[in-house]
DNA sequence: ATACTTTTATAAATATTTTAAGAAGTTTTA
DNA sequence: TAAAACTTCTTAAAATATTTATAAAAGTAT
């Protein structure tokens, strides 16, 4: 069926309206106008339609700064709800969103081997139904999904060319014609910068880092407000630049990357030699060699003041430092967010990599930075996923109507 | 005098228009309005305005793609002039271009110290209005100027922190008031990568690095097509990053910085270092410790095949691609332009700066990246400053009826 | 308390843009 | 060689958006 430009048009600007207001709780006509450049009789409009449709609620009056006062306009919570979805090498987890970011249905979290696991795609699929069946929730009332996953991620054409390949088709193409909604993808590290710049400690911050510290040592970067992905969607590779000239050889094939002296596999790994050696730790090796219970341990022993731990955090912390300062110098960011898994130990992290960043920096710059912790930690590739459904929506010409019951 | 914003509408459409035209040699009306999404009734009108207004020109018929063949417009070259200057620690060029970056005068040369002195910015107003005046050119004629400068530059308030304090007001609203011009400032090396990206090496690509070799080392970042700056403009500081531990200190005050190690200046204390331990070489000391016409010297040398200034700025690139190796894993570009007063001897440090990529970058990253020298040269820079008055046309809102006879 | 300023909201008038239809010029295909 | 298909350009009617004016509401000053 062909659409009418017209209704294009409108719709459009509708989607604009819908997408601002979810990441802006409530504005007034008066500030939607600036903000898109429109008249107030055609925001009036707009918004008026909005609320016919049910997208859109009034929400009380803004205090007034000599003048009548605004009425405000916030999204319905409940007008739709998003479909996140975050994996890693190894799990992956499953939640229903609403417009405001909170659960709508219980999460599923399940064990999903990204690596050489040709039934991994089956797997997500038939897991994704029946959570969407399961949640009670009608299809047509969800506007997407969102998915955040480990690799080389092209977004545009929705390709991870690492993981789930999904034959002919593009892996987003495969997932649409498989539940029936329209899927957006994109790398971990990337979504979890997405959220902390759109709901977490940086918000609305024009130029982000965020340091996604789980296993290995991502790195997500919002350039003007945007995910920057560079030319080919590679950037950001921050745990392979070259730290020193000599040290263990890395699963890339160089020598001296970050990654081999400070991601949180070395440092388990360290914490199994150092319990072997007879460290003084209450930290036990439990067998399974590098297992993600024993970074748990790590990061727990650490926080309870387990010198062993703090130590072997500290030296992990420092070499992260050293390469936060180059990042730095190349692009001036206003903040530095560690998040992820291990944003936990933030506390503990913080002052060898603040160390690191006045020995490394020039001050001017050290000062211009500054580093956080991340206070969404688990939740932020889950919200990351629901943003990045939304940042899509404007695409999405026929959802308001699609929605229209 | 308030603006009718009707007038203020149509005159922004226009001077979009006319610098479109500055940056794409010719358009058709359909190009025009697939560009700025507007109808083809719409551009047509204010084509044929501009066409009357003596700014905009036919330029014959595109060969036809399977119908009837657009008519092409351009840009009137001599419709305005553009002042474009640029500035070094030691000496400063003016030069007045045309549309088509062509002089329409000769250019000026003149020693002007930055550092310490006072004088330098009443010496550099009473040059420019001097050169203005022999141009034989009416202000009226001249949009406006566009300055390159080194030193940290804030763009928006046109501030130099480094050089030219112009006291109570900003360096832009100073040189304005005291020529009745326009004025944009920018950095140096930010300037020399919008010429790449506009008319140079790397026109119209979305993620280009350019280098300014000169005699510290540079870098300007095209990001998403335009120049990056950082949070405080503060962004590109590759000079500085933390290369090696143990090496000489940086005026910066600390250790290992490339610039200690690969600058030109280093390159040509070396040089004399060498000279007086009696190499074999075609080089000679000339007193001058390390003067500007050493270095002219040294590239002449090497590009005679001197093997002592061959091995001096081989050494001198190989540390640079380490440094590239690290701003590739960061920033994913398209393609890193070695420019500047030193990209005369590009040849020479190719070979060098690719075998240090090999060596530190992730294969798939290095080869997702293309290294080109600039055939700009020494222009680059004057061409940038047109480029920045050209970028900021569209705010000079009065600018076409100012022009207007 | 009342008048004045500032701001929002609404309706009518105005202006602009878009759309649609047709003409003219090219290339491709039958 | 002729017709079909395609693209650009022109013009007028229709749709759309913006401006302007007015009223209402809220704070501020007299």
């Amino acid at each position: 069926m062909e659409i009418k430009p017209k209704t294009v048009k409108s719709a459009q600007l509708k989607n604009l309206i819908v997408k601002q207001l979810y990441f802006d709780n409530a504005l007034s006509c008066a500030e939607l106008s600036e903000l898109f450049d429109k008249s107030i009789p055609s925001i009036t409009k707009a918004v008026n339609e909005l609320i016919t449709e049910g997208f859109v609620v009034e929400h009380g009056y803004a205090p007034s700064s000599g003048g009548r006062r605004p009425l405000l306009y916030s999204i319905k919570p409940d007008a739709m709800y998003i479909l996140a979805i975050a994996m890693d090498q190894l799990s992956t987890r499953i939640q229903l969103l609403d417009l405001l970011n909170r659960p709508v249905a219980d999460s599923l979290t399940f064990d999903l081997r990204l690596l050489n696991n040709d039934a991994a795609l089956a797997t997500l699929v038939k897991s994704i139904n029946s959570y969407i069946l399961k949640s009670g929730i009608p299809k047509e009332k969800i506007a997407g999904i969102g998915m955040g996953m480990p690799g080389f991620i092209n977004v545009r054409q929705g390709i991870n060319y690492t993981y789930l390949n999904a034959g002919s088709k593009s892996l987003v193409q495969y997932l649409h014609d498989e539940i029936g909604l329209p899927v957006y993808i994109d790398n971990d590290s990337s979504l979890i910068a997405l959220a902390e710049q759109r709901f977490g400690i940086a918000k609305a911050q024009q130029n982000v880092m965020v340091i996604n510290l789980g296993w290995g040592i991502g790195l997500g970067m919002i350039v003007n407000g945007e995910i920057f992905r560079g030319h080919n969607g590679f950037a950001g590779e921050l745990s392979h630049i070259p730290l020193s000239d000599d040290d263990a050889l890395c699963a890339c094939g160089k020598r001296g990357c970050l990654e081999t002296v400070a991601s949180m596999q070395v440092v388990a790994e360290k914490a199994i030699e150092g319990i072997n050696s007879g460290r003084a730790t209450s930290l036990k090796d439990t067998g399974a060699a590098a297992s993600k219970a024993l970074l748990d341990d790590i990061l727990d022993a650490a926080g309870k003041g387990d010198q062993f731990a703090i130590e072997l955090l500290s030296d992990a912390a420092y070499k992260i430092g050293k390469a936060l300062a180059i990042l730095i110098h190349i692009m001036n960011p206003q903040t530095i967010v560690l998040s992820g898994r291990g944003a936990r130990a933030g506390k503990i992290l913080m002052a060898p990599i603040q160390q690191a960043l006045h020995k490394y920096c020039i001050p001017r710059l050290a000062e211009s930075t500054q580093l956080l912790i991340s206070d969404l930690g688990f939740d932020a590739e889950l919200i990351g996923a629901a943003v990045l459904m939304m940042e899509n929506f404007e695409k999405e010409i026929k959802s308001v109507s699609r929605l229209e019951v």
